[in-house]
DNA sequence: AAACATTTGTACGTATGTATG
DNA sequence: ACATACATACGTACAAATGTT
């Protein structure tokens, strides 16, 4: 955690619209109130009031204030976050089998929009990797089957429960801080091991999920992949049309 | 468009970085540079460059620079634009066909997450809408399946070429800026109109795109609804982990 | 219709803190 | 130790949108 201002007001805020202290439609104080009650610059509210409207929580309109749009639960799934960091959140029994444990080879530049997992017999930018796969359950159901490829140049040490242990977390204290992804959502038949552990019909659809997730310092991490029961897939986003002001 | 320094800043520097005058791996000019060099004070060059931020195309390190991370190229499926807009950044013919056009009642607490499109028989939250469906070809092959219901109370007028105008540029013209949406992204099994529109199979999955569009004072303009052939469905976006600076 | 107070938006200036090399 | 670069924070001024008097 921050421990800057524009931080915790965000966090207040962002609280408080979650309790339902501020309701959806709801007009929160002025920000030339707001700068009174936590004793504060204009600028500094602005900016917690600049990321509350971001995610979606307030919208700001000219003249009048700040309305309420919506409280946004916690774990939505643009969100960066990895399995184990959103299971932690959740009310409902999870569990994650490691079924996949590899030395192998990946191209970045081949990760998207390719046929397969793209590993083996690297090509010309392969770099070397170990592949974890996991299996995700909720209350004993499969939900995802997930495979990391953890870039052995950049993460050099592994979680020592690697079934069970937040990758990102172990990340984020042995190398630096995971910044930002580049997403892609895409649908592929279904092969035998989507058939065996997701339990899908050969032939049909399944969602795949890859990422390549980087540092603050731009380093790749994680090429990862993430396979769904199209039947489970729902995904949520907030999204703007211009610039935020 | 508008005026704002930094918002002018921001396409200035949004260009160079599409143009390849800032590659990726490049460092910025440092701030100061750029203050003098477009003789603005400091707040309003972070300005531009949070936007730039925001959308992926560069990182900012702290004690070092801004790097270019990403082209970006400008359409990205997930923004908020029409499929006319999108149409008229391409180089490919395209072309839409007026394939319904009803008047509708329609309820937006039941648009995300249920079965069907939700309209006829209206609920107690109902509201009239007009339903146009609309056939997107690419190349003359079918791409997508677009239903809009567009809520009457807000938006009482229709564009008049309602197959090939654009509805938001109508609405934003007519009525109050967009402002944002939120999205939802499922599959489900194709239906009679999916297997004639689209082409695909009975039964196969296909994907479906729905969106609830908001006008600048929140409210609520459009609900609508895309259904493509998972085949040509590629999604992709750029999400990052924590607040922005 | 016009004047006014309130509220958000943009822009500038300054100071200090922190990370990098 | 030092210079450079980004991050945070405060203060001020004026513009623009809104709603009321």
């Amino acid at each position: 955690m921050n421990d800057n201002k524009y931080e915790l007001i965000y966090r207040d805020l962002a609280g408080k619209i979650a309790a339902g202290t501020f309701a959806v439609g709801d007009y929160l104080p002025s920000e030339n109130v707001l700068r009174r009650q936590y004793d504060v610059s204009r600028e500094t509210i602005r900016k917690a009031l600049l990321a509350l409207l971001n995610e979606g929580k307030i919208q700001k309109i000219h003249g009048k204030g700040s309305v309420v749009i919506g409280t946004r639960p916690a774990l939505s799934s643009p969100e960066l976050k990895g399995f184990t960091e959103i299971a932690a959140s959740l009310d409902v029994p999870t569990n994650s089998r490691l079924v996949e444990n590899d030395s192998v080879s990946v191209d970045p530049d081949r990760f998207f929009s390719k046929e397969g997992p793209v590993v083996r017999f690297g090509t010309n930018r392969a770099q070397p990797a170990i592949l974890i796969g996991r299996l995700r359950q909720i209350r004993n159901q499969p939900v995802s089957l997930d495979r990391d490829f953890v870039l052995t140049d950049v993460v050099p040490t592994l979680p020592p429960d690697l079934a069970e242990t937040s990758l990102y977390g172990h990340v984020e204290r042995s190398v630096a801080p995971i910044s930002y992804a580049e997403r892609e959502i895409t649908m592929v038949p279904a092969d035998w091991d989507d058939h065996q552990f997701l339990e899908v019909q050969l032939g049909t659809s399944v969602v795949v999920i890859r990422q390549k997730v980087y540092l603050t310092d731009t380093r790749l991490a994680i090429l990862s992949e993430s396979r769904l029961d199209p039947q489970h897939f729902h995904y949520r986003e907030f999204v703007r049309r211009h610039l935020s002001p």
